[in-house]
DNA sequence: CCGAGTACGTTACCATTCGTAACGTGACGA
DNA sequence: TCGTCACGTTACGAATGGTAACGTACTCGG
């Protein structure tokens, strides 16, 4: 079965210049992540290809070439992971998550509870814009 | 360089038997991880060790065994998790974390912002328990 | 004091993952 | 037609993790 455990170092790199910077040609990306170390071609399209095998990256044509871009929002990814630490660490328990964050200093409760105040208010404003004066036709 | 990047599945299971059952012998782990698979008592004893070698446990003796017990708290192997997360994919903005947590229903708005004052109340209770009236000694 | 069981370490094998890359192939333009 | 460009195939080596056989030291009952 072998579970997906992440993503590799060279990886990585490559999915984070796809978040900035697509599409991209494999050219793009060698010249970016290569820039401060020697990779050949074949190596970033190896890569690019393992990615899109993982269904981290997608490509359109251009032509003769490739376009890449990421096929996953980094905060999904991301989701996704903290879905796994939930599971594994926490007994599911964001609760219990968070409260490690607050313990171990990653953030402290006043601070979290405002991001989660500003998220909320966010999420209110971004309803209003789906439905305005939703009272309208009930 | 081997950059650590997480458990196996087995380790995983041993990992999670010693937060709820430390300290245990290796036999009690194989009883209990191995009780629909087939495991020699060997095998569970190099994931433990493997897992001590990786500092996730560590052990005592008694007598002539081994008592195994667990030497990172849960949380704190979540907030190590989460934190490769925020470095990997929000830019180490907890904020974008959150919002993603938000985003992709892993927790809706109102309920973070309940857990995050929870949490807040639960700390100032905690601190007055350390510094009760701050400024008699005894 | 001896032999068997007990409890641990050593070593190893295999599959998978990831970095890395050489080599092969098909199409397209000069 | 021939070379070049862009892609795929194949592969190798290191690391990781599941799995376990085997070796060794100590302890206890006889």
């Amino acid at each position: 079965m072998a579970r997906q455990r992440g993503l590799g170092e060279l990886e990585q790199q490559v999915l984070e210049y796809l978040w900035t910077h697509s599409p991209a040609t494999g050219e793009a990306v060698r010249a970016a992540v290569g820039k401060d170390r020697p990779l050949t071609d074949s190596t970033i399209r190896t890569v690019l290809r393992r990615l899109e095998a993982k269904q981290y990256v997608q490509h359109e044509m251009d032509g003769r070439q490739f376009l890449y871009s990421s096929a996953r929002e980094p905060r999904k990814v991301a989701t996704d992971a903290v879905r796994g630490v939930l599971k594994n660490f926490c007994r599911g328990s964001l609760e219990e998550l968070l409260t490690g964050l607050v313990d171990h200093r990653v953030v402290n409760s006043a601070e979290l509870k405002r991001l989660a105040a500003k998220i909320e208010e966010k999420e209110k404003k971004a309803a209003l814009v789906k439905a305005p004066r939703q009272g309208k036709k009930s």
